[in-house]
DNA sequence: TATATAATTCAACAAACATTGAAGTATTAT
DNA sequence: ATAATACTTCAATGTTTGTTGAATTATATA
């Protein structure tokens, strides 16, 4: 998944009025009246919020066999997993790593130690 | 974590500027003039983002004792935890229901379903 | 004191976005 | 045929955002 990607999906999802669409989605609602009430937002809007997380590829879209005026959303599994997974492993706080300076005054006490004291360096 | 602040750090990841920008601090670096280097952005670009990045609470500013000058920016741990911890619950494909029809056809045939055949319905 | 350095802040702009109300599409019901 | 339903699309609005270049702040150096 490319980073472009990731970033459209973020993107989508930093709205909390979509967070919570999404979470209906996942709940096991579908239709926009039903988003419609439960988030008291005007059926077109919820359309525009829809439509921005199906472009991210999160959400798939079908229509009622029985009756095509109803419109179901649901999740797209592989894509939510995918993210679910990069996620994981990007936001992972054991990724952090300390300050390592390259520049700035404590870099020159580093190139200090550097040349002057390298055995003491590597105790840092 | 509430979510309007879950949405606001989604928003400010959902660039991918700024998730190569987080990137870089994840790594080590750190003062402005390396990230400029690193993403081939001007400097007060640089400073824009990392703005929101601190705005959402997910870096943490701080100025060399020695030389004022340079500002480090460094990882906020613990909303970088708790953000962690929420995503990856928020985004468990786990929690993904079946379509739970409270409206539409699909309904009414379990309506039907429910007055007609309860114990048909208990199969469904 | 004057100059250089690291980074921020300001002003300005076009592009993108959320929201509203009205119109349109496609389908079903009467 | 007409009306109702479910939803989308369109047009228009004000707001927010990313980007640029210039000005500014704060500190260190010559």
């Amino acid at each position: 998944m490319e980073i472009e990607k990731i970033a459209q999906c973020l993107k989508a999802l930093g709205d909390p009025k979509r967070l919570l669409l999404l979470n209906l989605i996942l709940n096991g609602t579908q239709c926009n009246c039903e988003f419609s009430d439960s988030l008291n937002l005007q059926p077109n809007l919820i359309s525009h919020h829809l439509r921005i997380l199906k472009e991210a590829g999160l959400v798939n879209i079908e229509r009622d066999p029985r009756d095509s005026r109803w419109i179901y959303y649901t999740i797209n599994q592989s894509a939510y997993k995918e993210l679910h997974e990069y996620l994981n492993n990007f936001l992972d706080p054991d990724r952090i790593q300390p300050r390592q300076p390259t520049c700035g005054p404590v870099n020159e006490v580093m190139s200090f130690a550097e040349k002057i004291l390298p055995k003491a360096k590597q105790q840092i």
